[in-house]
DNA sequence: ATATAAATCTTATATTTTGAGATTTTAATC
DNA sequence: GATTAAAATCTCAAAATATAAGATTTATAT
């Protein structure tokens, strides 16, 4: 056959699926039934993942998730390969519409650029990757707010309020809050100056394989050019490329969850 | 002695280890010289890294981390340990102070109060854990600015104007950056007023054995109560608490770089 | 004080990991 | 096209370590 894998490492890794927020610490006992492991077998493990700073003691006997996590997943984050893996995609999808066209992750100050393809028109807009979108008013933004969980938009809302120092209207809440609701019946998300007084932006989810949103794609440029035609045409197609993202994307990298 | 550790795990650790911004990929001949592995071990390592998600196939051989560990990395950001251990050296300074006292994280929508301490008095400061505070204006953001590095503070600035839908004048940016070296040069950052009228706060830098800033300490509370006798007596004490933490935290968790 | 459960340690053996060597793949050169 | 060299990948017996049974220690409740 190929290659054995490393059981110890399955092992391990194994453990730190226990870890999540309705289980924040665990101990050896924990780890030994849930995984049906020896005890010392259990011990020795979670003494390892200390060691390397996977884990933490928290107390004696208890561990949490460790720093060596937090900084491998921000490095992680910062190199992933997903913006090579769409490029060639939204090169051929902006060359088709003659428009730009991004992929963007959600980060907590927003739906991040992580892949851009230029419309090379003489006026577009540009957008850098690493541009952060406000939740807002934009296409992506409220695209990624309509299919979040409630609990989350929430806390996320309060969030953005408390940083452009003002608070809500609860009347622009409710009116928010049927946007969204549109947003999900439909299946994608318009922007036809909100933002910005002479942009406009047509925006769908890329989802895993289990149906979760993991990215947005979507098709931006000059409001003038954003007729009824226009917006029904890249409807349809940044629907079947962000298909053809969503299943190539899992199938190659694995569920790729993006939050 | 006490209870040995796995080796395998060691190593898987090491090998991630070796990814960084100057290496963001790897093949079982780089893992094979860097760590002195033998080249069969080097290579189900990286097969078994793979198959748990930890590192992801750039393409025939060469892997770079996975989506696994942004995962893990999220999930220990929203867990660590630090509030826990703070939260009593906080209580006795704030009682000291007989003003707030928290310990900043620093994220990219700002500092993130990580831990308070309140004052207890009748008319005081609020701020919860969770919150992030601007960089501009606030005596935590300044604080975190001047000890970061350029590129790094240019690249935050820049996005925090586009958040706030405005761009930085220049002129503001000289006075910022004077401002900046200022702090970098006495140690600590002052507010009187700058952000809310009437708030105030004292901010020093908490450091790693290696001398980087890996969280913010600080006193605030109404600007009444911060003359110049107050704010030299919290500045002192402060910067002898954040050692105090910066040496004490790290001892017992090892390196922490909370950026 | 006693009892119990869990954490931690010890150590012989069972199991897995390792690495030497074979095979396959790829890229560069002629 | 053929040849070469380096690296990726696979195979399998020997070496090394991981395992787990059992002992000891610790903490908590009564």
């Amino acid at each position: 056959m190929s290659t054995p894998l490393n059981g110890s490492l399955i092992k391990a890794f194994e453990i730190l699926a226990l870890f999540d927020e309705d289980r924040p610490e665990a101990s050896a006992a924990t780890v030994a039934r849930q995984l049906d492991l020896n005890a010392s077998t259990a011990h020795r493990f979670l003494l390892t993942l200390e060691h390397v700073g996977a884990l933490t003691s928290v107390r004696r006997g208890v561990f949490g998730l460790g720093p060596r996590l937090e900084q491998l997943g921000r490095l992680a984050e910062r190199m992933n390969p997903l913006p090579a893996f769409v490029k060639p995609l939204l090169d051929d999808l902006s060359r088709e519409m003659a428009e730009s066209v991004m992929v963007c992750r959600l980060s907590r100050l927003g739906p991040v650029c992580v892949a851009v393809a230029e419309s090379g028109r003489p006026v577009s807009v540009v957008v850098k990757t690493g541009t952060a979108l406000p939740f807002r008013h934009t296409a992506q933004g409220k695209l990624w707010l309509a299919f979040m969980p409630e609990e989350e938009r929430s806390a996320l809302l309060q969030q953005t309020a408390i940083l452009n120092g003002q608070a809500p209207e609860s009347s622009d809440m409710e009116k928010l809050a049927r946007e969204l609701n549109e947003i999900r019946e439909r299946g994608y998300a318009l922007n036809l100056g909100d933002n910005e007084p002479d942009i406009a932006a047509v925006a769908v989810p890329v989802r895993s394989g289990t149906g979760e949103m993991i990215m947005s794609l979507s098709v931006f440029g000059m409001l003038s050019r954003f007729d009824k035609t226009f917006t029904d045409r890249a409807r349809r197609r940044l629907l079947e490329v962000s298909d053809e993202i969503g299943g190539n994307f899992v199938s190659k990298y694995g569920k790729y969850n993006a939050r």
